[in-house]
DNA sequence: AATGAATGTCCATTAAAGTGGACATTAGAT
DNA sequence: ATCTAATGTCCACTTTAATGGACATTCATT
């Protein structure tokens, strides 16, 4: 079953800002909500929750609705679109496939 | 009722590369998709779907695994990170709450 | 080459997200 | 100050994602 997850304070950010992003794109250009979410093909609630940072939402109705009003996490001015599919596809192709053990330890930064 | 929904060229390239970038970052760092996909409180069927690109997953759940693996969407270097929180809604004040009837045209820029 | 672990992938069940209404509140244009 | 549309929010119903198991396949190590 799915069970009730809880985010990491970097991840309500992250979400918080590009919901804020979002919302600030769409009143610049003059849309409303409703009309932003028909055109993502979502409900206007759920844009309402896209907006609102919350963590529910698929990826893909947020990808879809920051790039309808212009915003790109993967710029060319953003260190993500620096490397784009190609070159992400040879660098994993020299990449280990499988990983094993890891007796190493991992430092979860934040 | 919730339909199929389609997605632009730019948001299926965003998933990809996140995904990838998820998968280098995991490999990177010795980790086994059942450990990642432990720590971050989900599948690992999830996380193998979040790695492929799929738009299904929670952004959530996409955010969380992408800061366990050291891929930060909103870091310094990045446009988007330079705003902060309080600085975005400083800017959500200033700009109208409300939208009205909008009759100029919008441009889908994709 | 053998082998055990990691990954790719499918599936039924279950819980959660998405939806469309509905209604109150608020803000912008007149 | 009014009026009207946009937004905030709740809800029951529907659809879909998340899950754990299972199994084949592919690597990495020996």
């Amino acid at each position: 079953m799915k069970r009730k997850r809880s985010y990491s304070r970097v991840t309500r950010h992250a979400l918080s800002i590009l919901g804020k992003l979002i919302r600030i794109g769409r009143t610049e250009r003059g849309m409303t909500a409703q009309e932003l979410a028909d055109r993502a093909g979502i409900s206007r609630t759920t844009l309402y929750n896209i907006e609102k940072g919350a963590p529910g939402p698929e990826i893909g109705s947020v990808f879809e609705v920051a790039a309808l009003v212009g915003v790109h996490l993967f710029e060319p001015d953003s260190r993500l679109l620096s490397m784009h599919d190609a070159r992400l596809k040879e660098k994993l192709a020299l990449i280990p496939q499988s990983v094993r053990p890891a007796k190493r330890k991992i430092d979860d930064d934040f």
